[in-house]
DNA sequence: TAGGCCATCTGGTCCT
DNA sequence: AGGACCAGATGGCCTA
């Protein structure tokens, strides 16, 4: 259920309890469509002012209190409970302990994203996904993912490719594209750091392998969990394959075992798997433009535009030859 | 230096 | 009354 949100200014006016501490205050004007960069500037900001000297403002209030009294026949709304030192200080008790539980709950939010990128398809330690490119690319994930599993995508296919990489920004789409290329050298085209800890060479099943091409510059191309896809191959051909789809939903007797790194949960239901259409909400309509992915290209740090042709090479081993660049595009 | 991303503070709203 | 959730505002950091 979406709450609805009544901007201020445009209802009644709201004095809050720190608004009438702060005497000199001037109603916010509502224009929240404003960059905050725009705001820098400021300190005008009522949000931001300090408490301080509230004794000062106390007193202050109080010969506005006497003032205000003469015109409140004429003013609207609930009255005014007057700010005491007392009830200050249990606001501003009660707004430290807010602040606390605000913290708390966003970094339990970051903890359960950063739990979402150690899944997603590629991660790096030194390029970290953002928090709306890591939400995007799940989102991407499970449909690509699901279409695999419905029969209809191959995950060497471009189009698992393409659907993954579907409204991601460019640096995500290099990282990703770069994630899911293959190369004979692990840790080539990778950041001093980002080698740290590449395993070389015949790849572990379901361990975490660095695939990138030589041919390409560097961008910062992380790893690619191959466990994931792995997963979906043996799910797909494997014992599990006799298995009907709504018996991994719901995990009953059919849901095979399976102990390896944590897995997307995979969702077979067709009315849980929006096909790729193009949809009121995504992908957004001011900034979605085809991705380089779907145009057949890549843009390498270093400003070429790179036309990657074949299929894409998602989970093979190294030993598989890299997919050739047909083409170089320069700006 | 502009812009992206992020953490934090804050006030509003809804719910228990 | 207080907690959860949300969105706006702001400043800091980083990068192109």
């Amino acid at each position: 259920m979406i709450k609805p949100y009544v901007r201020q200014g445009e209802g009644e006016e709201v004095i809050s309890p720190l608004q009438w501490m702060d005497e000199d205050m001037s109603s916010p004007d509502g224009d929240t469509s404003v960059s905050s960069h725009h705001y820098r500037a400021s300190g005008t900001n009522p949000q931001v002012r300090e408490m301080g000297s509230e004794d000062a403002e106390e007193d202050e209030e109080d010969e506005e209190e006497g003032q205000e009294d003469e015109n409140k026949s004429k003013r609207r709304g609930p009255k005014k409970k007057r700010m005491t030192k007392a009830r200050q200080e249990r606001f501003r008790a009660r707004r430290v302990k807010a602040n606390a539980r605000e913290r708390s709950r966003m970094h339990g939010l970051n903890d359960a994203l950063e739990n979402l990128r150690t899944i997603m398809p590629c991660h790096s330690k030194t390029q970290k996904l953002s928090k709306i490119e890591t939400l995007r690319l799940a989102r991407n994930y499970i449909c690509a993912l699901s279409e695999a599993l419905e029969g209809g995508l191959s995950t060497e296919s471009r189009a698992f490719m393409e659907t993954l990489c579907k409204g991601l920004s460019q640096p995500t789409t290099n990282l990703v594209a770069g994630c899911l290329q293959l190369g004979p050298t692990p840790g080539a085209g990778m950041r001093p750091e980002d080698r740290h800890g590449v395993r070389a060479p015949p790849p572990p099943l379901g361990g975490m392998v660095s695939y990138s091409s030589p041919g390409l510059p560097s961008p910062p191309y992380g790893t690619f969990d191959s466990a994931h896809l792995l997963h979906l191959r043996a799910m797909k051909g494997g014992a599990y394959e006799n298995h009907s789809p709504h018996e991994y939903n719901a995990g009953g007797v059919g849901t095979p075992p399976y102990d390896g790194p944590p897995t997307p949960p995979l969702s077979i239901s067709s009315n849980l798997v929006p096909k790729q259409e193009p949809s009121p909400h995504y992908p957004p309509p001011h900034h979605y433009s085809p991705s380089p992915v779907e145009q057949g290209l890549y843009q390498t740090q270093s400003g070429y535009d790179v036309h990657l042709e074949g299929p894409y090479n998602t989970y093979h081993p190294p030993h598989m030859p890299p997919r050739h660049i047909t083409s170089v595009y320069r700006d």
